[in-house]
DNA sequence: CGTTTTTGACCCGCGC
DNA sequence: GCGCGGGTCAAAAACG
């Protein structure tokens, strides 16, 4: 969404079919209420993309540029010696971290299925120089796919969790999955039109952004670092669009109406 | 009842 | 060889 004017879900075109139904009052206003917030993520989202165009360029960059060695054994910083000492090397899984922030009542199961793909959990440490338990995931079409993420929380700052992606998905991502919640509507049962924007899994709510005053857990300097990438963007809109296609309500009243709206044009050609 | 998660045990590599 | 720590296995428990 670029300026929320070419926004799909802005139902402006449809308003005057509406306007005057004595059904669509209820309707109207709920369609006003979705307008003012679509307008606020609007505003937000172009505040942010203005003022941080460094913002933009990092959520286009390839995965590989927030790569660093997890390397528990060492294996990048071996492999790059390796390399440069002319030594030939066996590929290595690539290995990526991302890092991200958390609320404190996400828990490490649930990071493990906010990233697109499906993952299953196959073990549990605690680690030496770490408070918090380590995850290990595994992804749920092993052994054919050989990826795997380990997931823990920062020892220093509970609220940013630290995801290591070992080697690379050789299928698609499963679109089903990709938002924690109801698999049949896309909806999320617990966080309504909640969507996980980073491959961790760091989740935000329509009403984190559009909120951001006194009581906001999430201020703004947090949006303008997750809601960034157009992928967000894209997912935001169809939220949107998914929560007025599947209020049955909404759908009733606005059927309704646009009948009542046809027999009132064309009385003469429907009779 | 099938699937997923939890958790203690086990394995393996590394340093001393 | 031994101890330590990270990673994985697999049985039990929990869940839908």
């Amino acid at each position: 969404m670029d300026d929320g004017s070419s926004c799909p879900t802005d139902s402006a075109g449809l308003l005057p079919l509406i306007a005057g139904s004595p059904t669509a009052e209820g309707l109207e206003e709920k369609l006003r209420r979705v307008r003012e917030e679509n307008r606020r993520l609007a505003s937000t989202l172009g505040a942010i993309l203005a003022g941080r165009p460094d913002l933009r360029a990092l959520a286009r960059a390839p995965a590989s540029a927030v790569t660093t060695a997890w390397a528990p054994s060492g294996s990048a910083s071996n492999a790059a010696r390796e390399e440069a000492a002319g030594v030939t090397v066996e590929p290595r899984p690539k290995v990526r971290t991302v890092c991200a922030r958390a609320e404190p009542a996400d828990t490490d199961a649930n990071l493990g299925v906010k990233d697109g793909y499906q993952w299953r959990k196959y073990g549990q440490k605690v680690t030496r120089d770490n408070p918090h338990p380590r995850s290990y995931f595994r992804c749920a079409f092993a052994p054919s796919c050989p990826v795997k993420k380990k997931v823990q929380r920062d020892a220093e700052d509970r609220s940013k969790l630290v995801a290591t992606y070992e080697g690379e998905h050789n299928h698609a991502k499963s679109p089903e999955r990709e938002f924690v919640g109801n698999e049949s509507t896309g909806y999320a049962r617990s966080q309504p039109c909640s969507v996980s924007i980073n491959p961790s899994g760091r989740t935000i709510r329509l009403e984190d952004m559009t909120n951001h005053g006194s009581g906001s857990r999430l201020d703004l300097e947090t949006i303008q670092r997750e809601v960034v990438t157009p992928e967000f963007q894209n997912l935001l809109l169809d939220k949107m669009v998914n929560s007025l296609k599947n209020d049955a309500d909404f759908m009733h009243a606005l059927t309704n109406a646009v009948a009542e709206r046809i027999l009132e044009n064309f009385p003469a050609r429907l009779s």
